[in-house]
RNA sequence: GGAUGGAUUCCCGAGUGGCCAAAGGGGACAGACUGUAAAUCUGCUGCAAAUUGCUUCGGUGGUUCGAAUCCACCUCCAUCCA
């Protein structure tokens, strides 16, 4: 048992997308001096501001925010830099005597820092990759399979063949390390959280869910949404480019790019934003340790959440 | 008023006498997830129970050993003619 004292003080608070993270979250960092790390794949970007419902500056009420436009629409960001880079910050915030607050929906990201995971070897250049989706391309799913059943059968047995991008990955870690990631995985699963951490999850009813999500999607396309996507196209962001993985952004590019119904482009975005805060739910659910919030519990009352938040902090 | 086409499980939509609780898709629900994660992938979907039983394909009544599938009438919808 490691005591609790020497480590950082970290809250986290997530959920999914619209339940009203960020408004919580600055209430929050006012009533504990804090700072807000945000944990969101998207809002790393540069110009993806409407659809991915960045936080204006007249909201952030003067509280600083971290990893929020750190690179631009054309760059590939994933977990392995968010992870450096939020060690970096919440340490940062700490010395300086702040507390730091992780705040956003993308649950991988968060469990990187948590569990502070290694992810190993750096492939920049994402070469290996390229060669086993050109392999892909060219001899296809079953045959990719078979190579990782060759070459790491263990995580054959829980790696679906169907799904290519993880079959990829491991057969890319075997490469890069000359090892099996189910190895290397297994290895991380148990590790010990080096953050004295309080883990929050705001929920609401999914009726209400899915109904704010609808809503606040027309209000992007009122904001201008169409036109955040067109400035994007024309700085030539391909539509390969990760940051056009995200939702909103791809369904619209996609709808400019084959001229297809934008009507039809903005129904897609609200369906698929619902499935994607359910698949949050699903993985918010399977962590350890959290603390649900089920604001229909609370009357919807912010200042009633805040205070059953602080009554877990003040045991600091 | 006449002609034709149609009505299928939450939705769309196949099925034209037994192999049909009924293809396929969507949605809903559930799940996986350790360098693309707002991504990627999986399962499940009439009801109840041990390989079984029960209720279902607009309604009613028939034909048949047996019907979602055939016949009659009825209701509603679509298109066309008046």
């Amino acid at each position: 048992m490691t005591d609790a004292k020497s480590k950082i003080p970290v809250i986290v608070l997530t959920g999914p997308t619209g339940v009203g993270k960020t408004a919580l979250s600055i209430k929050l960092a006012k009533e504990l001096d804090g700072e807000i790390i945000s944990a969101d794949s998207v809002q790393v970007y540069r110009g993806l501001d409407i659809g991915s419902a960045k936080i204006k500056e007249s909201e952030k009420e003067g509280i600083p925010h971290h990893l929020i436009d750190i690179c631009d629409a054309d760059e590939e960001f994933n977990v392995f830099k968010f992870k450096t880079l939020c060690d970096e910050a919440i340490k940062d915030i700490y010395e300086r005597g702040h507390y730091p607050i992780i705040c956003g929906g993308t649950g991988f990201y968060i469990q990187s820092v948590l569990r502070d995971v290694d992810f190993k070897a750096d492939d920049s250049a994402g070469v290996v990759r390229k060669k086993y989706e050109d392999l892909y391309e060219e001899k296809g799913t079953d045959y990719l399979y078979d190579l990782l059943i060759q070459k790491d059968p263990e995580a054959a047995t829980y790696i679906h063949k169907n799904n290519v991008k993880r079959v990829i990955r491991a057969l890319e870690y075997f490469e890069l390390n000359n090892a099996p990631i189910s190895q290397h995985n297994e290895e991380q699963r148990d590790k010990e959280n080096v953050y004295d951490s309080l883990y929050f999850v705001l929920t609401d009813e999914r009726s209400t869910l899915y109904d704010n999500i609808n809503k606040r999607v027309d209000k992007m396309v009122e904001e201008g949404l169409m036109d955040e996507v067109k400035r994007l196209m024309a700085m030539k962001v391909p539509r390969s480019a990760t940051s056009m993985q995200a939702l909103g952004y791809k369904e619209i590019y996609d709808a400019f790019l084959e001229n297809t119904d934008m009507g039809e482009a903005i129904e897609k975005i609200k369906l698929n934003t619902r499935h994607f805060a359910k698949r949050q739910l699903t993985w918010f659910r399977r962590e350890k340790d959290v603390i649900m919030i089920d604001k229909s519990e609370f009357d919807h009352d912010e200042d009633k959440m805040l205070q059953f938040i602080l009554k877990y902090v003040k045991g600091y």
